[in-house]
DNA sequence: TTTATTTCTTGTCAAATGACAAGTGGAAAG
DNA sequence: CTTTCCACTTGTCATTTGACAAGAAATAAA
């Protein structure tokens, strides 16, 4: 709960009290390893505050492969944003890459903290763009970069998912294939 | 003013009384062909709804190469999200690819609005989430698909670019040089 | 332990793409 | 009209990456 009450705070957007009150409204939650917090298909229900663990999202591409989407570490905001702001299918599924625990509220719950505290509703939008500039930077990166700067970024970004992830979900992430990533890792223990 | 009207409607979260109101408090503007509408360093002041016309963002990667970061036509808002949220320096320009005209608030009036009209703050949302969501299929298209794929699906959901850019903007923003598109130009002109 | 499964590495070859340079055509500027 | 500039094309060659397959290493299951 603390981390939780921390998390509100550190945008400076929301009140020690304020972020108390909105804290309160939130469930616990446990994810374990490999078990799905959204499949695809399904409408996502939950805005989840990640407290411990990692997890990440997949889609399928046209031929049926699995394409790593997103890494997601404690301390950041877990869901789909289009199917849970619209009310459509997801495309993509959420699981566990380790087992985790969080903080979640249901859509209707958010709404209503947003109607009630203005505070929270910049600290909504704040979350949602800080996760649009993430993706913008990313697909810059993607255009721009080659893929061992891509490798190197992410390596230093977010070491932790190397310690849990196998090779071929960042491979997916970064846009190439495990093989290609294998060479870009030997190439890179060799200097 | 007309389309201005419609475009709040268009989403069915704003009544047409509300739409009036709203569309009232927007100021017109025209921008030229290669004007710049926003530049780098500066703060997106300005939440354009483009009535007429095509523009396009750009940032530059570390090399100093122009990157295409986007293509604007009418019906669709332009601004920089990060920037204008946040208050920050913008890292991208907006420059028109033709002569424009648009409608425009500032960050004060739209918060202002967004205070005062609970439905038009869901439309704030909606637009958000759009811009996010097809940020993300541009995201997966450029991981699972051939620049050739690319390509064609941007010849497909958005011709008119093909009309008014020259190729190398178009390259850029699919990911590939323009010596690699005029080739696939080619090939396709043969088919 | 033994077996099965998954993960990762490595080799070979083909295809896609980039880097660089030269040349064409058209539009704009002088 | 001539010159300059820009957009685009084309050629050559090197590099990156993918596809496919085989095998090693680690992990999970029997």
């Amino acid at each position: 709960m603390k981390k939780l009450i921390q998390f509100f705070r550190s945008s400076n957007l929301v009140s020690q009290e304020k972020a108390v009150q909105i804290a309160s409204q939130f469930f616990h939650k446990a994810i374990f390893k490999n078990e799905l917090f959204l499949k695809e298909r399904q409408i996502s229900n939950e805005y989840l505050f990640l407290e411990k663990g990692s997890m990440r999202s997949f889609a399928y591409d046209l031929k049926g492969n699995e394409v790593t989407t997103g890494f997601y570490t404690a301390g950041q905001v877990v869901f789909e944003v289009s199917s849970f702001f619209n009310r459509t299918a997801s495309k993509e599924n959420f699981e566990g890459l380790t087992d985790c625990t969080g903080w979640y509220i249901t859509y209707e719950q958010l709404n209503n903290l947003f109607h009630s505290i203005p505070d929270f509703r910049d600290f909504g939008r704040f979350i949602l763009v800080k996760g649009f500039s993430s993706l913008k930077v990313r697909m810059l990166s993607m255009i721009t970069e080659t893929a061992v700067e891509r490798y190197t970024n992410l390596l230093k970004t977010a070491p932790e998912i190397f310690q849990i992830a196998p090779l071929k979900y960042i491979a997916s992430y970064l846009g190439i294939t495990d093989t290609s990533l294998s060479r870009i890792r030997k190439k890179f223990a060799t200097k």
